[in-house]
DNA sequence: CAGTGGTCTAGACCACAAG
DNA sequence: TTGTGGTCTAGACCACTGA
């Protein structure tokens, strides 16, 4: 069950990389010469180190050829799933509960993230995501009003983020991992001492003119951010 | 300055999506139908779907065409640096200190994540990096003694890390995030409380038949990790 | 200047899966 | 069964960049 066409092509060029057959810091053969050696055409090499290349295995530039990269960025991908899907996938029921919902100025960390989104009143809702009826994240989320609708949506029903991403397509934004000892309220709603570690989500959307949301989430004790490489 | 070729497709596929042209759920037009409405080859127009179906923006399905997805799944891309590297990025001095290297046996959860290689003895490795003299991380290394070369390299002069990504290619593995309590060893090297929120990183890395190295990296506090989306 | 990768083309066949 | 995406091909032109 060998992979077959473009693929095989890039599984090659990487055993003979594992292998040491092409050290790192090596120039390989170029493109014509590989499709010569596997009897392909060159799109179909192209294809195949394109990818290598994306993955950071190989460093490609212009008639300089195509090297072995000497220190292979390691990359790791994580998916950023929504809350519930996140619950739900270890087999355990996903509820929430808002615990606040106002209109607020902007705290100054928070302004100074969302700039000049943040100059008049920001949307402030805080939400408790519960597994199994256990704390699993509290959520503080700021959010930008001219992106809602004027009578907004019951978020007691759908949760913010889901609301988000139905509605918002496609912005951009940062995000931001740390661990942090838990303030007096993140640690009173997740049933933890004050100061206890706590792994920390923060992420900034933007629009196309101005932030959207700023969210910051607090997973209770034990949470774990996993992935291959 | 705006792209050309099968990047401008893409960007004129995002902005339909962006403008609710083509909204969550909606099957899009097929690729001859678009290839023919910008005038160009269909491989082209394939291009840029592909790439953007990676992105998690679309959904394509053989014969039932390409939708937008509901559910965008938003995906965070992390560089794992050398932490060297990281160090000099913020323009830091970055030094290390090998703090420990013996052979011991392997302490349980080390075991259980290396599995057999694991069942001998491990060449054990405790460094502590410095950014501009102060405590930047804690190492503690397991690494498995069948990859060393006979002498062992002296890592007092090169770190661990550089040793094995110039003489280990290509090896898979995973990676983990969390928030944890310093251990009063931690506490002791990095100069913080004991129980103080750190950062933690563990990563696995895995050779053809077995595991090669686990590590466990403790930030000093402060440290964040951030990425674009 | 010239060699290399980056991309496009027009056409083709195939694999998959919806109806 | 048949429409759709997935891929390959052979050739071509161009952009970048090392020499």
């Amino acid at each position: 069950m060998t992979a077959q066409g473009w693929e095989a092509i890039r599984d090659e060029v990487k055993r003979r990389i594992r292998v040491r057959d092409w050290t790192p810091g090596t120039t390989i053969p170029t493109e014509a010469e590989l499709a010569a050696e596997f009897g392909c055409a060159r799109g179909t090499v192209n294809r195949a180190l394109i990818d290598l290349a994306r993955a950071g295995v190989l460093e490609r530039r212009r008639k300089a050829g195509t090297r072995v990269a000497l220190l292979p960025v390691r990359q790791a991908r994580f998916a950023i799933p929504v809350i519930r899907a996140e619950i739900e996938a270890r087999g355990q029921v996903a509820t929430h509960q808002v615990l606040a919902m106002d209109r607020v100025p902007a705290p100054v960390p928070v302004a100074a993230r969302m700039g000049r989104a943040a100059e008049g009143q920001l949307v402030y809702v805080e939400t408790l995501y519960l597994a199994d009826g256990r704390p699993f994240a509290h959520e503080a989320r700021w959010l930008n009003p001219a992106v809602l609708p004027d009578p907004a949506p019951d978020f007691a029903d759908v949760s913010v983020n889901e609301w988000l991403v139905a509605n918002v397509a496609l912005a951009t934004g940062d995000i931001a991992f740390a661990a942090e000892g838990a303030e007096a309220r993140v640690a009173q709603v997740l049933g933890v001492p004050v100061g206890a570690p706590i792994f920390v989500t923060e992420r900034l959307t933007r629009g196309a003119d101005a932030a959207i949301t700023f969210v910051r989430l607090s997973h209770a004790p034990g949470y774990r951010m996993q992935t291959a490489l």
